[in-house]
DNA sequence: TACATGTATATAGTATTACTAGGTAGTCAC
DNA sequence: GTGACTACCTAGTAATACTATATACATGTA
């Protein structure tokens, strides 16, 4: 789906913490993910600065590693700082989502 | 709740859609409703920016009116632009929602 | 060799949006 | 006439996603 990007700005760093959180991965194969989830208009750039960001916040944490198809990917895992942000995530998108349901049914 | 800003960025111009959908309506009283709903930091500046945007984009028409308790209020309604842009908004957010349903669960 | 394709990361600049921090003014009770 | 509540407005700021582009490794192929 096209024309996300506003309700994207927030949620899109959640997203990409949850994917992390369930195992270790990098920016090319995250971008790959979100597209294939349907999110069409994420395109690399977006992606990284998402995780830079989230590094340089203490949220997530890297390491580089050879790839036998192409350059080094960076690998990316939660910091215990980021697994307690994405909890709070998931608490804040909980309540956005009830209430937009509740108005969404009046 | 606190801490919503970046996840009511796109989400809050569909919220003041919907409920002025619901009904003609002014600022102060929209910025009332949706602190009683629970978005603790919206604060009157914040929906009138939205309402002027709003107005300018050809999604809402005002008209003026007298009050007995304090200077006039400017009601908002839709215009059939504002109600095709709120059925859109609703698919996206829908969408979206769904999305973060199933990676939530995952 | 040269070139295209796929893989992989990075960043400067832009647009949009919500919030901050004020200002103006009408009505009413004290 | 002062304060509280009602009601609207706006310039500036911060945060975020997107645009556009650059760099570079690996592989196949012309």
């Amino acid at each position: 789906m096209k024309g996300l990007t506003e309700l994207l700005k927030g949620a899109l760093e959640g997203i990409v913490l949850q994917h992390i959180s369930k195992g270790e991965t990098y920016g090319y194969e995250i971008t790959n993910y979100l597209v294939d989830l349907g999110f069409e208009d994420i395109v690399e750039g977006t992606v990284y600065t998402v995780l830079l960001r989230l590094e340089k916040n203490g949220l997530i944490d890297s390491e580089k590693r050879k790839s036998e198809v192409g350059p080094p990917r960076k690998f990316y895992k939660l910091t215990p700082a980021g697994t307690d942000y994405l909890a709070e995530f998931w608490t804040k998108w909980t309540f956005l989502a009830e209430k937009m349901e509740q108005l969404k049914e009046k």
